[in-house]
DNA sequence: TAGTGGTCTAGACCACGGA
DNA sequence: CCGTGGTCTAGACCACTAT
């Protein structure tokens, strides 16, 4: 067993690890944890993965590697071609709170904003028009938007609504105003029942890209259906996170 | 773009692959996605590394990407050091139900089982402390179980219990009983409410070990803390299940 | 245009699984 | 024991980002 002192020396050496014995794999792993470990930054850039390969001496493929499996624990992301970043600590999310993205947010004490891609009306597919319980082809309005935390692209939604609870709801600006205050101000409709289903994936091409994630970066899906005061769905929405950005909370009496 | 028929042929050299313009990354992607559509296997091993680096003519660091990217999505599995796997069809896994894990899953036509790794007594940790509202270093249990389904080793789960709350409960068949049943039954405790916690992350080395996961792969965590009818959290647990094995799902009135 | 990450080639050795 | 996946080396070209 190689105990060399694999050490990053950008300047002074970071001295006092011993590194022996270390048991499997890893190896690289535990030596870019305490790379993180020590500056501890705050949320910027790492190195290029050529400068990194030379500090650790290592390969690109290894380097690789061990970075991929950092953004699986959710230390770290990648912006799509313009390299590693460390995470931000994840945004409490409590899916049952049903605050608004920016109070959420900003009851945090971090920044939200938030991009409309694309506002307009389209026929439900089975799914949507599952969801909604209208009829496959019925017209109903989509909102495509982006959210950012801090400036960060971190979800991609889409919204399906059903039309005939919401007319002329594009006219709004739907990336100032949240739609769940829309609903009960301007429609006299109150959310009174969610319904979710959440696992965990990757991102499709379209919210990749729309969040400048590299394909095939791991991806929280949140899928809600929001019913109204009287038990009716009048919207749903296919959210995904990347996923290192949210932790879930909630906390509710079971249904027993 | 290539409609053509890219089937991995055993025998007869993989002709007819024109590769042409794929548009993007992917190409050996599309390819494994389009192996697994074809036959659409149950729950099988995927071919030898080797033999797919064969079959698709490609190198054993393309082919690991691939199926890395194919395993993020929850389409396919590893377990350590024997193979891949097709993912089976996710468990729908009600957080509210809050259902003994073995109704859950028979509910769904599936089979479970049990296995306690270890029951014991430890002092609580500072984590564990917070978490019942108990002194840190007081006594509690602890038990660490897998569970199956169909005979795959999906969940880690580690129990803390209050002491105090269930005296003797660790001389009861761990493995057949259900925790909440006992509780009830035995104990005159009833959850009344729970509380949860949901990330996306991958095993630590204790439960990929336990579950025969290549460390690094990803799971879901889901913590839980049970309260009685008294308001008191009695127990809380950690779980960390593969993460394509499961589905999160939820519906209740928020609470605004 | 220079440098970055994204993708890929063609090998190698080791530790562990299963027969 | 052989075959498997796990880890690693030492390069390469391309598409895109940033300047």
């Amino acid at each position: 067993m190689p105990s060399s002192s694999l050490e990053p020396q950008s300047d002074a050496a970071s001295s006092a690890t011993p590194d022996t014995d270390v048991p499997v794999a890893g190896l690289k792993a535990r030596l870019l944890n305490h790379l993180e470990a020590a500056p501890l930054r705050a949320s910027q850039r790492l190195p290029s993965e050529r400068e990194m390969i030379e500090r650790f001496a290592t390969t690109r493929v290894t380097l690789r590697d061990t970075l991929l499996q950092l953004e699986a624990e959710g230390r770290i992301y990648r912006e799509n071609r313009r390299g590693w970043f460390v995470s931000p600590p994840r945004l409490r999310y409590d899916l049952l709170a049903c605050l608004p993205f920016r109070d959420m947010v900003e009851s945090q004490q971090r920044v939200a904003s938030t991009e409309v891609l694309a506002a307009g009306e389209v026929a439900a597919n089975a799914v949507i028009a599952r969801r909604l319980g209208i009829a496959e082809g019925s017209v109903v309005y989509r909102i495509t938007r982006v959210r950012r935390i801090d400036g960060r692209r971190v979800l991609h939604v889409c919204h399906h609504l059903r039309r005939d609870c919401f007319p002329g709801i594009l006219d709004f600006d739907l990336g100032a105003h949240s739609l769940t205050d829309l609903y009960r101000h301007e429609y006299a409709i109150r959310v009174s029942r969610v319904s979710f289903e959440l696992a965990s994936t990757v991102f499709d091409a379209e919210a990749a890209a729309a969040l400048n994630a590299a394909q095939g970066s791991p991806a929280q899906r949140i899928t809600r259906i929001n019913f109204d005061q009287n038990g009716r769905a009048v919207d749903c929405d296919d959210e995904h996170w990347r996923h290192d950005a949210i932790e879930l909370t909630l906390s509710a009496a079971p249904q027993s």
